[in-house]
DNA sequence: CGGTGATGAGAAAACCTTTGCTCAAACCGT
DNA sequence: ACGGTTTGAGCAAAGGTTTTCTCATCACCG
């Protein structure tokens, strides 16, 4: 059994109460009295119980993380930028994957509930708009890369539409301005705005090619845009994964990447943008700062503020590589 | 606040005494005061506090997760599969990310032993043998997908000797003689390991190619090995980022996968198996029943059972896809 | 009618920690 | 020397739940 400041009170030949007073710094004693009871916690490797602590100060210092992305590739980056922030405020995480499932999911978050955690972050696959996981809990939530359908919620996502003009600008600045765009199903909000990030700097050229989120669309895509419009000098990509696959067509199509087209991603999935010949510039959704956003609003909300609500998002990078490097001059 | 015992006692109109044994299924009583407080709770939302439970009962219901992955592409699925195993016994999984720092690993140890954790769970990136994080620990630890250098810890990692050997006789079986194999840094137990079990079933065609987990290696590698056994008829790879970097090559220099050479990977990484062309048979580690399996062993634990110490591979699976398709009948 | 047993329900202790209150002793000033 | 103040430390309650023990009531039997 571990020792109990029981224990740490009758090895120091004091009260318990006093023990505690000691161990916490409180309340006024002999110095040498404190001095005993700390010897006394150390040598017997004392470590209050926080069931106890928590019971009477009401509090349980824990969140629950819920995905319902079976802590893919995208909810990953999210939860540990939470973990970072939660963690340096002595907070601790449970975890629970929902596999998508609403059954499950509903059954987490009671569970959850029943731990008495203090806030609950619901992190998902993409930024779709979801159904919310309800009103009048009795701890705040907040939805991060996951965005709910109820405005009265507050969502935290990537900003898709300010990755899509950066990936423009930063195209144009190197010198390209005939822009294609290859991109994800458009009934995705992601793929849309980032399209629509792309038309607010440049019209694309050609029809901008909603598919799939794979490679296999992007050696397609490729194909299909090459054809539309030959001269084409750049390509912006709605995944990372998309342009690798629209790189290998063009290098066998013989078009040169960056030299011939300029290639743009979007992700930032290093194995994926890495591995891309040439490493891929891609648009990076700053994931971490997604979920330390997230769970410095929880922080602030148990802290005692007000519940924001509605949708925010976090800016994108460029992250710089080979794909766009300026053409040599002749 | 939320509603507690005593509410629900005082309006069921009994003592939180009889509350509690009606709540419970314990005790005898009428069924009709059994009745009336089985509604009371149901009226009042009532869940039972877990801290007093667990303060009372000495018993925190909750394990710990600690990844040295920063949760990556190789503990995701471990953790799935602990987490599968606890939460079907009402454990919660408390997450710690300790960024491969041994300070921090250090700090989140502490900090999940003052929660009382039950038991912790250790997760890394590979399998690599590491300092284990201590004995004499008052709860049970359990290290899955890496391994404690002390051998009375328990240690459950994937079986990568069985999985070089699975990959060689599946080549072996679709008439393939000739194998060559190219994989990661020797300094890697699992590199060694994989190549030793292809080694245990047929006699490598070349010198194995140690190198780099990435597709560049894989493109290097493929062409060492072309000029140096011309004829090979297959290619074991030690990742599947490596085998899809030696597919590019094959592809470029004219052998097709698999008519003129056969390809097997190794992990199971879907977006890089499926996205290979052609799709790529591989092995899988099984990852989740790493995790599963950890995780009973805590739960055993937990009940009483004794400590079990060592290290346990989990058998591989081979994942059968494209590139290892029989050829075609001239 | 007295005694016995069964039945139903309450009282209280236990788990561990924190904290406001009380109390005794020592010390100060007049 | 005495009243008042400061200091040091203990007591006890609180937090929510479970569980053991006790007690009261009632029916039944002799």
């Amino acid at each position: 059994m571990p020792t109990t400041i029981k224990d740490v009170a009758a090895a120091a030949g004091v009260s318990v109460g006093t023990a505690s007073k000691a161990l916490n710094g409180l309340g006024r004693m002999r110095e040498d009295t404190r001095a005993r009871v700390l010897a006394a916690a150390r040598q017997l490797g004392f470590r209050p119980n926080p069931l106890a602590q928590g019971l009477l100060a009401g509090r349980t210092f824990t969140v629950g993380l819920v995905s319902s992305d079976s802590f893919g590739r995208f909810s990953i980056p999210v939860m540990l930028g939470a973990e970072d922030a939660l963690g340096a405020g002595q907070i601790s995480v449970f975890m629970c994957d929902t596999r998508d499932d609403p059954i499950r999911e509903r059954h987490y978050i009671e569970r959850l509930l029943a731990r008495r955690v203090e806030g609950i972050i619901v992190t998902g696959r993409r930024t779709e708009p979801r159904a919310g996981i309800g009103q009048n809990l009795p701890v705040p939530v907040v939805y991060a890369m996951t965005q709910s359908v109820d405005e009265r919620d507050l969502s935290i996502i990537p900003d898709d539409r300010g990755g899509g003009e950066q990936a423009a600008r930063h195209l144009l600045a190197t010198g390209r301005e005939k822009i294609g765009h290859i991109t994800g199903p458009e009934r995705f909000q992601a793929a849309r705005l980032r399209a629509q990030g792309l038309r607010d700097v440049v019209e694309p050229a050609g029809e901008v090619l909603f598919g799939e989120w794979s490679e296999e669309w992007g050696r397609q895509g490729a194909d299909i845009l090459l054809r539309a419009v030959p001269d084409v000098e750049a390509i912006f990509c709605g995944s990372d994964q998309i342009a690798r696959g629209v790189a290998e067509t063009l290098r066998e199509r013989g078009r040169r990447v960056p030299d011939d087209v300029a290639l743009v991603g979007f992700d930032n999935w290093e194995p994926m943008a890495l591995a891309c010949r040439p490493p891929l510039t891609t648009i990076d959704m700053s994931l971490g700062d997604i979920g330390r956003m997230a769970a410095e609003h929880l922080l602030n909300v148990m802290a005692g503020q007000p519940a924001e609500s509605g949708v925010r998002t976090v800016p994108a990078g460029l992250v710089i590589r080979e794909s766009t490097r300026v053409a040599q001059l002749p």
